[in-house]
RNA sequence: CGAGGUGUGGCUCAGUUUGGUAGAGCACUACGUUCGGGACGUAGGGGCCGCAAGUUCGAAUCUUGUCACCUCGACCA
């Protein structure tokens, strides 16, 4: 018998089980047959579509435009920025021949010997490289800065070990890479676009989010500063989710890319990059979702409002479909997202299970009773709440609630989290806290190698060093609760996915 | 790449210890009764048991090899 969501109530036991099976049952995704790699359903491609628009919305705002660059970066792109090749080199695919033949011992193809590159090819596990090389040829002086570019795309990582979402092999994301004149400039537009992120994790997928600034062995490969946002899940682990580095002079360096400035002198460019992935789908499926599927905020809700039709024959479900027809239209002029299923190859209590466990925001119901007092029930996703009530105005009722529920899916998620966040000032004490979960504020010396030996004893990293407060006291020094040595504040430390 | 585990219909699995006609539930098809919280009855369709070699009169079951996947490490958005 297969696994069911409600029998996995023990979630935080078996989070990984639970969230695995959410993802597949909800029609989100699957694990596809090619190694490491998922396939996205159309019902979870539509969340990841809402998503796009609005960040692509978001990053025009900004001024960001958008580019394409190519999938394939030449092997020694990826060698002439130090760290950035020691970072991704042990997960590149690579392209060795261009030519397949068939097979002279009969049946299919094999690869073509004659066929060798000269020089291999990596399927991009990020484009810095090939973008740089790129940008290289459109800046000559100052005035061809900023250049202000975003790329969506696909991305290939050899990972060791993958999950639906949260690590795939090849993942969507997109991609922003701009170049500045001076460093205050591309220092801003890092710490901008990390702004950009934590309001749409926020006000869009309803998921609370940490802002802050990586330690040194947390920071991209390549990168002077990189900056994140954090969030929480309910098993108390942290998910990395969005991220935005400021890159200093390094790649300009690397690909040898300098500009005249005001005063006709030779500089090289500053450069940031940022990026947000299909991982979003993992932390908007891991903070909402209860046991009866998945929990979706109205704002990236596919169908914000499903309507189903209870019947016992044709000449009523006729009038059902006569009364909701006035109800869908005023609701789509409103800019709701509805469907009407009255499908008649599956039972209403079917139906009901399984916009639940796709997460649908609103269900309207309308039935016998219904019909003759001029009514319909009402049920809320993310309480399960049921009313009766008339319909008389119900599209604005809709409307509003709605937007409650879009408020109160982030409130319960903002509850859960700062209920995790805990301060210590002892490693033993943190020892002890950390097997609970959540985020803990503790000083630290600054050094990589507390870091190390924190991270080797406990599990625990350090998830950023925030921006703002969150207990009294957190951004007055202290003292390191592993070495003793002074540490500026207290930073965010948690185990992660 | 280290340690463990699993490969049997579309899905979840039993059967392997002790070799002897390929099983169950769900899903699917048809008909009927149902329909206000994942319906029920009856009848049906679908699998050379991951792949290869070996042992045997006979292999899903034993042996060897191989491939894939999962969990935990290491790595990572």
């Amino acid at each position: 018998m297969a696994v069911e969501l409600k029998d996995l109530t023990k979630r935080s036991e078996n989070y990984s089980q639970w969230y695995n099976e959410l993802v597949v049952k909800a029609d989100l995704a699957e694990q596809s047959a090619v190694r490491g790699c998922m396939v996205i359903k159309p019902y979870g491609y539509a969340i990841w579509e809402k998503m796009q628009r609005q960040l692509d919305d978001m990053f025009k705002e900004t001024g960001h435009v958008n580019a394409y660059f190519p999938l394939l970066i030449p092997k020694s792109f990826l060698s002439r920025e130090a760290e950035h090749v020691e970072g991704f080199a042990k997960e590149c695919a690579v392209v060795t021949h261009y030519r397949l033949k068939n097979d002279p011992n009969g049946g299919g193809v094999v690869v073509d010997p004659a066929a060798k590159l000269e020089e291999e090819l990596i399927i991009r596990p990020t484009s810095e490289t090939i973008i740089w090389n790129t940008y290289k040829n459109w800046i000559n002086s100052y005035r061809d800065l900023p250049i202000l570019c975003n790329q969506w795309a696909n991305v290939f990582r050899w990972e060791m070990r993958t999950r639906l979402f949260l690590r795939t092999a090849e993942f969507l994301w997109q991609e922003g890479h701009t170049a500045h004149a001076t460093r205050e400039e591309a220092e801003e537009e890092a710490v901008r676009m990390l702004n950009v992120y934590g309001e749409f994790a926020e006000k869009y997928m309803a998921v609370p989010v940490v802002k802050g600034v990586k330690s040194a062995n947390e920071r991209f490969a390549g990168a002077l500063n990189t900056y994140t946002i954090e969030a929480m899940m309910q098993d108390g682990k942290a998910l990395q989710s969005g991220t935005s580095h400021f890159l200093g002079q390094n790649f300009a360096k690397a690909f040898d890319v300098q500009f005249v400035n005001k005063e006709n002198k030779l500089e090289y460019v500053w450069a940031t990059s940022w990026g947000v992935s299909t991982r979003l789908m993992g932390a908007l499926i891991m903070t909402h979702s209860d046991d009866n599927g998945l929990v979706l905020p109205p704002h990236l809700a596919p169908i914000q409002v499903v309507i189903v039709p209870i019947y016992k024959n044709a000449e009523m479900l006729a009038k059902i479909d006569e009364k909701v027809a006035g109800i869908v239209a005023k609701l789509k002029s409103m800019g709701i997202s509805v469907k009407y299923d009255n499908a008649d190859n599956k039972r209403p209590g079917f139906k009901f299970a399984d916009y639940e466990v796709k997460g649908v925001p609103v269900r309207l119901v309308m039935g016998g009773r219904d019909l003759e007092n001029n009514t319909m029930e009402i049920m809320r996703r993310d309480t399960l709440e049921k009313e009766t009530r008339s319909c008389e105005g119900i599209e604005e009722y809709v409307k509003d609630l709605l937007e409650e529920i879009q408020a109160n899916v982030y409130k319960k998620a903002l509850d859960f989290r700062n209920s995790k966040i805990t301060s210590v000032d002892s490693y033993d004490e943190f020892k002890e806290k950390i097997e609970e979960g959540g985020f803990i504020l503790a000083h630290w010396d600054g050094t990589p190698e507390t870091e190390e030996k924190i991270k080797e004893e406990t599990k625990a990293t350090i998830r950023c060093i925030p921006f703002d407060s969150f207990v009294p006291g957190d951004k007055e020094p202290g003292k390191c609760m592993v070495t003793g040595k002074p540490s500026a504040c207290r930073v965010i430390f948690a185990r992660s996915y």
